[in-house]
DNA sequence: GCTGCATGATGAA
DNA sequence: TCATCCTGCAGCA
C-alpha cells in the first residue's frame, strides 16, 4: 500500500481551516456519545474527571478556538497553538504518547490531543473573554463579517500583513494563508491596512473565505491553481507545488519568474513576490 | 542521541 | 522587543 499525503485524521496545520475541520470530524465521530475522558499525561486530570462518562453534545469552532459542549453545561476549550495536534484512531488505539493531554473515547473512536496551548474547562465568563478577543471568522456564516473586517482594517495603520494575523481583525488566519492570500490578490504586504480601499478589502475577505473553505474540506492548504503547474486537480500537486510564495524565498515566482523574497516585519516572516504584489492590486503601484 | 524547527499567543519589561 | 509555553519530527552526527 502506498501512503498518499497526510492521514486525513492527522492535520498538521493549525490555522482556522484545521480547527473547523476538527470540529466537524469530532462532531461526527464523538458527538452525541457518552465518552470516556482521561488525561494520560496528567496535566488535565482534574478537568478530564469532570467530563468522564458524560455525553458530548456539540463541537464548535471560532477562529482557531474549539469549544466542546457537554451535557450538564460544561464547556471544554482547546487552542492548539503552534504544536497542538489531534489524532483519531478507529478500533483499538495505540497507547498514548507521554505528551497526550487529553483522550476522548467512544465505543469505536479514540481521539488523542497533544501539545495544545490551552485545554481547560471554561465558564461562560471565560468563554466570553476569549470570544471578545476575536474578530469575524470567514468560516462562520455571518453577513456582517466583511463589514467588520473592512472597518477593522480601516482603523489600523500597521502593514496589512500584520493586520491579517491579528485575530481581532479576522479570526482563523495564520501565517500561510496571509502570505498566500496577499499574493493571490496582488497586494504589497507593507501597505498600511487602512490604505486598502473598500473594494480591495472585500476582495481579501472573499479570497480568505474561499481558501479557508477549500482548506477545511481537503484538510490541507493548496492555493496554487493546478492548471498553472500542468496538473488537472489540486490533489495531484506534490507538496512543494501547493503554495505560491510561503517559504519559497530564492525560488522563482510561479507566475512571473521574479525571485520570491522573505520579509520579517516585526516577528513572523512573510513571503512575497515583489513583482506581482504592488500596492493594493495588480494594477496599482506603491 | 542530539539539535533545530514549526502554520500561535501571551505577559512582562 | 523579549522570554516563555506547548510537542513531535526531520536532519544530522
Amino acid at each position: 500500500m502506498v501512503l498518499r499525503g497526510i492521514c486525513p485524521t492527522v492535520l498538521a496545520v493549525p490555522e482556522g481551516h484545521t480547527i473547523h475541520r476538527y470540529a466537524r470530524l469530532h462532531r461526527r465521530d464523538l458527538g452525541g456519545s457518552v465518552l470516556r475522558v482521561s488525561s494520560p499525561q496528567g496535566r488535565f486530570e482534574h478537568g478530564a474527571a469532570r467530563l468522564d462518562g458524560r455525553r458530548l453534545e456539540d463541537v464548535e469552532a471560532v477562529g482557531k478556538h474549539l469549544f466542546y459542549r457537554w451535557e450538564g453545561g460544561r464547556t471544554l476549550h482547546v487552542h492548539l497553538g503552534l504544536f497542538g495536534k489531534f489524532r483519531t484512531h478507529r478500533g483499538d488505539p495505540p497507547p498514548p504518547t507521554g505528551g497526550t493531554r487529553l483522550a476522548m473515547a467512544s465505543d469505536g473512536v479514540t481521539v488523542y490531543l497533544a501539545g495544545p496551548t490551552d485545554c481547560s474547562l471554561v465558564d461562560p465568563g471565560e468563554e466570553e473573554r476569549i470570544l471578545s478577543r476575536l474578530g469575524p471568522d470567514p468560516l462562520r456564516v455571518g453577513l456582517d463579517g466583511v463589514e467588520v473586517f473592512r472597518s477593522g482594517l480601516q482603523r489600523r495603520s500597521i502593514p496589512i500583513a500584520e493586520a491579517l494575523l491579528e485575530q481581532k481583525v479576522v479570526a482563523g488566519v495564520g501565517n500561510v494563508y496571509r502570505s498566500e492570500v496577499l499574493f493571490l490578490e496582488g497586494i504589497d504586504p507593507r501597505l498600511p491596512a487602512g490604505d486598502l480601499d473598500a473594494e480591495a478589502a472585500d476582495r481579501v475577505w472573499r479570497r480568505l473565505t474561499a481558501e479557508l473553505r477549500r482548506g477545511e474540506r481537503s484538510g490541507r492548504i493548496v492555493t496554487v491553481d493546478p492548471l498553472e503547474v500542468g496538473a488537472r486537480t489540486r490533489g495531484e500537486l506534490a507538496r512543494e507545488e501547493r503554495l505560491y510564495v510561503y517559504k519559497r524565498d530564492g525560488l522563482p515566482c510561479r507566475r512571473c519568474g521574479a525571485e520570491i523574497v522573505r520579509w520579517t516585519p516585526r516577528t513572523r516572516a512573510i513571503w512575497t513576490c515583489p513583482s506581482c504584489q504592488r500596492a493594493e492590486g495588480p494594477a496599482g503601484s506603491l
